[in-house]
DNA sequence: TCAATAGTTCAATGGGAATTGAACTAAGGA
DNA sequence: TCCTTAGTTCAATTCCCATTGAACTATTGA
C-alpha cells in the first residue's frame, strides 16, 4: 500500500481547484474538522472521518483534497496522517482559508457541518 | 421578456453555492470583471461578456450567479444591468470576496482571466 | 505464518452540470 | 407597423462528478 502520494508544490496550487474542493459539503466538512484540530495534534487519519461517508468515497475526496493542494498526507504504518497545508494556502491565497473557515463556523448548523470525534495520537 | 428575476435574500445566500459559483472559470471571470468595474459604473450588461462564451451559455451562468446571490440583475429596456452584491456578500462572508478577488488578480495570467471591454453607460 | 486492520483501487451506476443551436419574447427605432 | 437588437427559454447532447460495493494491498500483532 506504500505508494507515492503526489502533492502539488505550493506554486502549483490553483484557485479554481481550491474553490471546487471547498464547494463540496463532504470536503468542506473534512477541511473544517482538520482546521478545528490544527492547534492540537494537527494530523488526523482517514478513519476519523467515517462518520461522513463510506471508506472508498472518503478516499476519493481525500485524493481530491490532496491533489488540489489543500492537505498533505503521509503514511505511517497502515494509517494515513493528514493535515491542512495552512502555510501554503495562506501564502498562495492570503485570507481565503480564514474567511471560508470563519463563515463555515458561523453557518455550521445550517450547513450541518459535523464535528467529529477523533482518536488520540 | 420582462419576467420576475428571483434573487435570494441576504440571509439565504449559502457558502457552498457561492464557492461553487467561483470555482467555474467562466463565472469567476464574470465576477472578476464585475468587480473591476465596481468603482465606476458598477453595472454591466450581458452583451459585455460575449467574449467569454455564447449568449445562451452566458444566460445560464448569469442565472446561477443570480440565484446563488452573487449578483443582482435589473431590467432596463431590453438590457439587463448586473452588479455584484458586494455588501450582502461582505456581510454574510466577511473577507471572502476580497480574498478571492485578490488571488484572482494575482493569478490573472495563469487563470487566463480576460479583462473585457465594456460599453459606456 | 496467519489473521485482522487500514486504506486504496477498480468498475459500474446515477445524476447533474456545461454547452450548443434554434425558437421565442420583449423593447426600441425607423 | 416592421425590423432589429437584447436576452431568455427549450431540448438535446456530452461529459464529469459523486457514490457504492467488491476486490486488492500493505502493515501490524498474535
Amino acid at each position: 500500500m506504500s505508494r507515492i502520494l503526489p502533492h502539488p508544490t505550493r506554486e502549483q496550487i490553483e484557485l479554481p481547484g481550491v474553490m471546487d474542493c471547498l464547494s463540496d459539503p463532504i470536503r468542506l466538512a473534512i477541511v473544517y474538522n482538520l482546521a478545528k484540530r490544527e492547534k492540537e495534534a494537527g494530523e488526523l487519519r482517514c478513519g476519523d472521518f467515517y462518520g461522513l461517508s463510506g471508506k472508498s468515497n472518503l478516499a476519493y475526496h481525500f485524493a481530491k483534497l490532496r491533489e488540489a493542494g489543500l492537505m498533505e498526507t503521509r503514511a505511517v504504518g497502515t494509517a494515513r496522517l493528514m493535515k491542512l497545508r495552512r502555510e501554503d494556502l495562506d501564502n498562495r491565497f492570503p485570507g481565503l482559508l480564514d474567511a471560508v473557515l470563519a463563515s463555515a463556523e458561523r453557518d455550521a448548523e445550517r450547513l450541518q457541518l459535523p464535528v467529529l470525534e477523533f482518536t488520540e495520537a
